[in-house]
DNA sequence: TCGGGAATGGCAACCGATTGCGCAAGCCGA
DNA sequence: TCGGCTTGCGCAATCGGTTGCCATTCCCGA
């Protein structure tokens, strides 16, 4: 251990509640009692047991508690993380919404345990983590394999998912509408008079699937037939964005327009066509998905799709916790928006 | 509860342990022995016990566990917010580091809890909450606030800070050397022929305030005075900084360079700039700090001071588990160096 | 003075695992 | 055949709280 570390004060310091009762001089039930503010603990015997606690630096032990109570007062969230690409964590949707959840947890009394693996995933190592040690289950993303998700929630009910209202689910979502995102953005690109778009993202991808589909289905009745419109599929990461748009343009591409699943991608995107010498906007509009914080401050700013994270995060809580006091979860769907900014302003 | 669940499968599932020895016909202890892997069961035994775990989905709990072996393989992870700005925590280096801790604990059998508050801050109740959670805590960041921290580290001792090596602390840290980083800044910008120079960054941040005394160290000699350095202290987020550099330029300020305290507020001050029309880098260059993984890819591509996510989240978990583990932590301090990207290219 | 009932507090079982120790069976050599 | 050693397994205590139920005290009216 440390060195020099001054001499801890000499103040009674209690480890356990029955520290805490020898002293007060009373049974432990007692002092459990007036912790959790029974009316059968006399108000002075609780004042006193309580100024006690707060002097002796006393802190429940919550294994013990848990153990007791069959509640860990914990929720587990988990990042439904690729096996290709584990870094997709960093992307800052992510740090928003766990913000979000965070805080509202906290709110409630409850703790989050952050977890990258799928508890649903193979192997019996996987599932042995994810087992009692929260009470309900936050999961963000539906990913690339919804069947295993659905498998995981079958047999473990208290979970909520961010995603999309696939049918056959077996859990309740809370998400944007992404078909509807998808489509704001293509009818905002064909209103600004863009042609010949290219989509960014992992169709697999069960929610990006959904935008792509959007994308398509808002073209019909414009004049641009879908199979102007390429869509190019990758994974969720900055890099492969801009390989990939990089080599398009390269090839000397005459899209004029690129919408992305997501605002790390687009801004990626947005560097590739710069470094080529294309023009944002005015030789090719860029849309993404998410309005991260930084959408609005990137050079230049980004046009995109609106997901309200912070309500996100506090509708995901409140549906868990709704399930735990034994009602009925409901599917949220979040407002959903095009935010319009630079990147995809007027054709100049 | 949610209805048209499929009916769960009429295999055996186990709850508890007792429930596994009944069926197995051994006792509890040998059910526990076996799958610790003691040698004191029989290899068939040990087999058939495991086989029947594997079947009955069986999953070990927690929290008695914990509760009889004293350690929970749990580590909180504190995010230093202020209390003024919680946001704080989107910043993408938070989330990257919080996935290297994340990955190491994993690699280690430890779970993540994820606090946003201060367990050192005022109030029993955030006290309440940090203790007895973990095994051991993390903190990112000393913040605002190093006295108030150090006093939490004083009585608990298995912390280990993300930070820099400030005199009487009483807690190892881990982190890049920030004077070195604010100095490597400032020799760039200064060979790169700039002359006058803004810092932007709440210097009564520890590490903030490091970068800028490396930043004015690196000019003695080099005929800037540093008279001519305009330090503006902000807090750390996009939008302020974008307000402030904007501000600053408006006036028609003739500074040509900017150091920034995060690749966040760099990247919102380069879109001042631009907002503008003033050029990156030909009028202005722009410095961050973190090379957070989008820097990368932001237009222009962002000069900055690496700060190495992925050593720090694992020197991070080596060292906390070190003291778990009886041994001394040791303070690490990670390789420090500058990635020069278009923001801060030569003067054209 | 005594019985009844409200108010307060204590006893002990319990949550689900881990582990020190003791016991029984099997094997060996003498 | 017998004692001693090794190996495998079970008993029961234990971790630190929570809570049903019973015991005690006190106050009051009859």
């Amino acid at each position: 251990m440390k060195t020099g570390r001054p001499a801890t004060s000499d103040v009674f310091r209690a480890r356990t509640m029955a520290e805490i009762a020898e002293i007060a001089g009373v049974a432990e039930s007692t002092v459990s009692r007036a912790i959790a503010g029974s009316n059968r603990v006399s108000a002075e015997t609780k004042e006193r047991i309580l100024r006690l606690i707060d002097e002796s630096g006393y802190r429940i032990n919550s294994r013990a508690r848990s153990l007791r109570t069959q509640e860990t007062r914990t929720i587990e969230v988990v990042i439904a993380i690729s096996e290709t690409n584990r870094q997709h964590f960093s992307d800052p949707f992510f740090s928003q919404i766990i913000a979000s959840i965070g805080d509202s947890l906290a709110e409630n009394g409850y703790d989050l345990l952050l977890s990258r693996a799928h508890p649903w995933g193979e192997g019996a190592l996987a599932d042995t983590l994810a087992v009692k040690r929260a009470d309900g289950v936050i999961v963000i993303g539906q990913g690339r394999n919804p069947e295993a998700l659905n498998r995981y929630a079958e047999r473990h009910p208290n979970v909520i998912v961010w995603g999309a209202r696939i049918p056959g689910r077996n859990y309740a979502v809370v998400g944007s509408d992404n078909a509807l995102g998808g489509a704001l953005a293509g009818k905002h690109l064909i209103k600004s008079g863009r042609r010949r778009l290219v989509f960014l993202g992992d169709v697999n991808h069960v929610e990006v699937g959904l935008r792509h589909l959007g994308l398509v289905s808002s073209l019909t009745g414009t004049g641009v037939t879908s199979d102007q419109t390429l869509m190019l599929s990758m994974p969720f990461d900055s890099a492969s964005a801009y390989e990939t748009t990089r080599r398009l343009f390269e090839g000397g591409a005459r899209h004029d327009a690129i919408f992305a699943a997501s605002d790390l991608m687009a801004i990626a995107a947005i560097r590739a066509l710069s470094d080529l010498g294309v023009r944002v906007p005015e030789d090719v509009a860029v849309i993404g998905y998410d309005d991260i914080a930084l959408a609005e401050y990137v050079t230049p700013g980004l046009t995109t799709v609106r997901q309200d994270t912070a309500a996100g995060g506090r509708a995901l809580v409140e549906s868990v916790l709704s399930v735990l006091g034994g009602r009925a979860p409901t599917d949220v769907t979040l407002p959903t928006e095009l935010v319009v900014r630079q990147s995809c302003g007027a054709r100049k």
